[in-house]
DNA sequence: AGAGTCGATCTAGTATACAAGTATGCACAC
DNA sequence: GTGTGCATACTTGTATACTAGATCGACTCT
C-alpha cells in the first residue's frame, strides 16, 4: 500500500473513533484518494490514523457492507474496483427506492417543505458558479435525502446510500467535467418544479431520469481511468 | 438478562465464527426468543455461544444496522421493539425493491426459471398440508429471492433482507395463525402466475398486496403481545 | 541451471486486557 | 424515616496479544 494522506481523525468530534474511521475511510475511497484495487492494511490504516485495529475493522466490516472494500480472510483487504454490474445495482435500488419515495412524497409537500428545496437549489446555483464541487456534490446529496425524508421513510435515504459507494465514486468522478454540474443542476430544477406543481408522476420520470443520467457516465469514466474498473 | 437458548455454535460450519454469531442471533431475535425489550449482554452472549467478545461484537453491529438491536453506549444492548413506523418502513422498502424487480424479471423469465418457482410451489403446498412452518417460512423466504434473482440485480434482496428485520418478526410470529399459510401461498400462487403468463403489471400488483397482507397483521399482534411493540 | 521445498513475513480472525462511563444499592448523615 | 453520596458492579469502546493460514523469496538438491 502506498503512502495514504487521510488527514487525522479529531477524536474529540462526536460519535465513536468506529465512526470517524468509517466516514474517513469512505470519504478516502468514494474520493478515489484510495483508488480502485488499492490493496489495504488493517496494521497500516491504524497507524496512518493513529488508531487501533478494532475500530479499523468495524469500519471496513460496514465498507465491505457497502461493496466498497472486499475482505479475504488470511489475505488481504482490498478497495474494490468499480463494476459495471455494481453500479447498476446502485442505479437499480435508488431508483426503486427514491422513486417510490417521491411518489409518496409529492402529498406530503408543503410550503416549509417547498421552501426548503428550493433554498437548497439556490446553494447548488451558488456551488455551480463558484465551481465548488465539493459543496455541491452535498448540497446533491442533502436534496436527495429530503426527497426521501419528505415520503416518511427517511430509511429510503439510508438504504439508498447504503447501496450508493459504486455510484458515489462515479459521481466524484464525473465532478470535474465542466458541463456537469449545470446537467445535474438543471435536472435538480426539473424534480423539484414537477413536486412544487404537486405533478408525481413528473416528478419520478424526471427523478428516474437523473438517476440514470449519473450512471450513463460509467463509459467515459471507464475510457479516462482504466485502471479504476473491472 | 435470562437465560438464553441458543444452541452451541457449529464452529466448524462454513464461515467465520462472526458470521455464525450473526446467524444464530438474528434467527433467536426473529423468532423471539430474545424477546423484544430484553437486554442484551456481549460478555453474557460470548459465554453463552461459547466465543469471546470480538465476533459477538461484530454480530450486533450488523444486527444494529438491521435495527434489530439498538446499542447504547456504556449502558447496554438491547433487543428493538418492534416499532410500527420500522414495520411500514420495511413494508415500503421490499414494496419498492420487490416490485422494481419483479418488473423487470418478468421479461427474463424462461422454462428453467418457471419450473423452479413451481417447484418452489409444490414444496410450500407441502410444508403447509404438514404443518410444517419453519420449512414454509424457508420457502417463502426463497420465493422471495429468487424473485429477486431473477431480475438480475440480486442485491435487492440482499437490501430487502437486511431492511427486514421488523417485517420478519412480524411474520413469524404470525405463523401459528392456522390461516396464515394458506393465505400467504395463496398469494403466492397468484404472483407464480401472473409471472409464468408474462404479465407484469398484475404480478407487481399481486407482489404488492401480498407485502401489505404481511404488515396488515400488525394491529392482531400487537393485541396478542402488547409488551413486544413500542 | 532449474525445480522443489522450507521459512520468514505478511494477512485477517479471534481472544484477552484495559479504560471510561452509567446505574444501582447500601451506608451514613440529617 | 428520608435523602444524599459514594462504592461497586455492571456496560460498551478501545487497545493489545495471539492464532492460523497464505504468499513470496531464498536456498538446497537434483
Amino acid at each position: 500500500m502506498n503512502t495514504i494522506r487521510i488527514e487525522a481523525l479529531d477524536r474529540r468530534a462526536g460519535g465513536t473513533t468506529s465512526e470517524q474511521v468509517y466516514l474517513a475511510l469512505r470519504e478516502a475511497i468514494v474520493s478515489a484518494e484510495l483508488a480502485p484495487g488499492l490493496k489495504l492494511s488493517e496494521n497500516e490504516l491504524a497507524g496512518e490514523l493513529g488508531v487501533s485495529r478494532t475500530p479499523v475493522r468495524e469500519a471496513l466490516a460496514r465498507l465491505r457492507d457497502e461493496r466498497l472494500v472486499a475482505i479475504v480472510p488470511q489475505l488481504g483487504t482490498f478497495v474494490t474496483l468499480i463494476s459495471p454490474q455494481a453500479v447498476a445495482d446502485a442505479a437499480f435500488v435508488r431508483e426503486a427506492l427514491e422513486c417510490a419515495a417521491i411518489a409518496r412524497a409529492v402529498s406530503r409537500i408543503g410550503q416549509e417543505e417547498a421552501e426548503e428545496l428550493q433554498w437548497n437549489l439556490s446553494a447548488q446555483e451558488q456551488a455551480r458558479a463558484s465551481g465548488n464541487e465539493r459543496t455541491f456534490d452535498r448540497l446533491d446529496e442533502d436534496l436527495h435525502r429530503r426527497l426521501c425524508d419528505y415520503s416518511g421513510h427517511s430509511i429510503a435515504w439510508m438504504l439508498s446510500r447504503r447501496a450508493n459507494g459504486h455510484l458515489d465514486r462515479i459521481r466524484r468522478l464525473s465532478l470535474p467535467d465542466p458541463n456537469y454540474l449545470s446537467e445535474m443542476l438543471a435536472e435538480h430544477r426539473q424534480i423539484v418544479a414537477a413536486l412544487a406543481a404537486g405533478d408525481g408522476s413528473s416528478a419520478e420520470t424526471a427523478l428516474r431520469h437523473h438517476l440514470r443520467m449519473v450512471a450513463s457516465k460509467l463509459p467515459s469514466l471507464q475510457e479516462l481511468h482504466p485502471d479504476y474498473f473491472e
